[in-house]
DNA sequence: CAAGAGCCATAAGCTTTACCTATGGAGTGG
DNA sequence: CCACTCCATAGGTAAAGCTTATGGCTCTTG
């Protein structure tokens, strides 16, 4: 039994008549009558009993109709899905960022995202640059938004914006009085900053080095997010991206950090792994999201 | 989406290539490569992306593909149910019939159905004539089995068969010692049998009327084998159809009536309704039973 | 590096399916 | 008895679903 036929036995069931049925598909009645007796041929028994020019279902056709139903709502079910699908209404996007994107970044774009495609099931992953690999090579994550554009060659990364450093530091310090603060400020200060090792603390160190400045990071950390904590109790000046949302946190004077080394904000995806409907749009989101974030951190400075 | 596309897709996916699935299908990798791209294009969106020559589902592959098997899956039920219809080896047969058939005729047609038929469901109804015209015209039944052949017109009635009356004598009644009694032999008893007004009534005092006797029935029932609790209390001797296994009770002699009036044995079936494949079988079924609880009794008798 | 093996896509041609319009026959009701 | 409704048939078109033949990639292997 083919789609179609399913399609017709169910018309015909309903509507009682071949004509009625024919009216309800939006066809003539003789191609329905043709797949009627067509239908019956292949199944090698009758569905309908021609009594007096009318239709009367077997007892066969009854057996089926419930079957038939169900599957033909199903297949409907299907078809109004594929829809979805093309026009990017169905679907679940998964992104996995960075804390900062995820926190500075993300929520802009999920809101623009949601409104114009309210049915789109999302999913937010704030995971460290590793995991975020891991997840885009494995599939459960499309998107990825991270503050590294050095990756492994079978991840894609697409700058999208760049942002600098900010000082983070205790209410009431000395140095709150500068509206910014250069690595020469920092000297002898306290400092917080990124562990060995990585991007940004290589970043740091080369920018000092070239700028003829000896800075020593007392306590390090691995996410920068982690850094307010030890700011707020006094522990020193945190040195870290400037794309978080610093001013939400109480207890903390933020001030840029001029001439130093810029991150880099990179769109990350596999490229062994195709992306959905939804996801293109989400990426086109995210990369407005960036610009936006960073044209508004511009103008506010 | 048709039944076709569906089934490629989903072998596409199973087999990882189109060649594979080709071989899944028994066609030629052009004509599955053909669905695959034909569907793609009908969807708007691309179900397999095409790199280094093989194919990787798209995540909105992925989002259909468990809906897809689901679907296809009940599409092939389906058709397994239809051949099994076809071949008569699925469905419901229901019969309903009097309660002497129901006990004489019914258990052997039934197990020789079943013995050809295991997969279709058997049920039995035991029901006054006039719940039984009912339910072949409601549908609840398909099949009806009456000791009566007058029937209103839309119930049609083959007569199968044709059995006389029984005497049931209670256990040491003096006319036991006969090997069979007439209408003469019980005048003066106490007689059990059918209330007035009903067919086998009518026949009785026909019968008696013809025969120049006088029969007084001294206590009425309505279904014969109600009568086996009367006659085993001594309460009198019952004139009922030969039909019901009667010599099943114990502390009962049973006498066949000479000469006296036979009920016919009908087969019903509703003018309005067809019967099924498995319907007619079971038809059958109940004629060769019927014929064999008959040709077995006039043996034994 | 050349040859071969797999894999997928295209081309050309055929059969079946699914539809159309036009028409005929059978049953029902004013 | 005629108009109306219903179903079936006939004849024709477009699309779907196949086939075989062929060519272009990519990866492997000697």
């Amino acid at each position: 039994m083919r789609a179609r036929q399913l399609e017709v036995f169910i018309a015909v069931m309903r509507a009682g008549t071949v004509t009625g049925a024919a009216r309800m598909l939006n066809i003539s009645q003789p191609a329905l009558s043709q797949i009627v007796i067509h239908t019956e041929d292949e199944l090698g028994f009758t569905l309908f009993e021609r009594v007096k020019g009318r239709l009367r279902p077997t007892p066969e056709a009854l057996e089926i109709f419930a079957d038939a139903e169900r599957l033909s709502a199903g297949l409907e079910g299907l078809r109004r899905k594929t829809t979805d699908l093309r026009l990017g209404r169905a679907g679940l996007v998964r992104v996995a960022a960075s804390p900062p994107p995820a926190m500075a970044i993300l929520p802009r774009a999920f809101t623009k995202f949601r409104a114009q495609h309210p049915n789109i099931m999302l999913r937010a992953h704030s995971a460290p640059i590793a995991a975020i690999v891991d997840m885009l090579r494995a599939g459960d994550a499309s998107l990825g938004v991270a503050m590294d554009d050095r990756l492994p060659p079978d991840i894609e990364a697409e700058v999208i914006g760049s942002v600098g450093f900010a000082c983070l530091l205790p209410a009431g310090h000395a140095l709150a009085g500068k509206t910014q603060l250069t690595l020469a400020d920092l000297v002898g200060e306290e400092l917080i900053s990124y562990r060995g090792n990585t991007r940004p603390a290589d970043e740091l160190a080369h920018a000092a080095r070239a700028q003829g400045v000896t800075l020593s990071p007392s306590l390090e950390i691995d996410v920068s997010i982690s850094a307010v904590g030890f700011v707020q109790a006094g522990l020193g000046i945190a040195l870290v991206d400037a794309l978080l949302p610093w001013h939400q946190f109480a207890g903390l004077a933020v001030r840029p950090l001029a001439a130093g080394p810029e991150f880099p904000i990179a769109l990350l995806t596999s490229r062994t792994r195709a992306l959905s409907r939804a996801d293109e749009m989400m990426r086109d989101q995210i990369r407005a999201a960036c610009s936006a974030v960073l044209g508004g951190d511009r103008a506010k400075a």
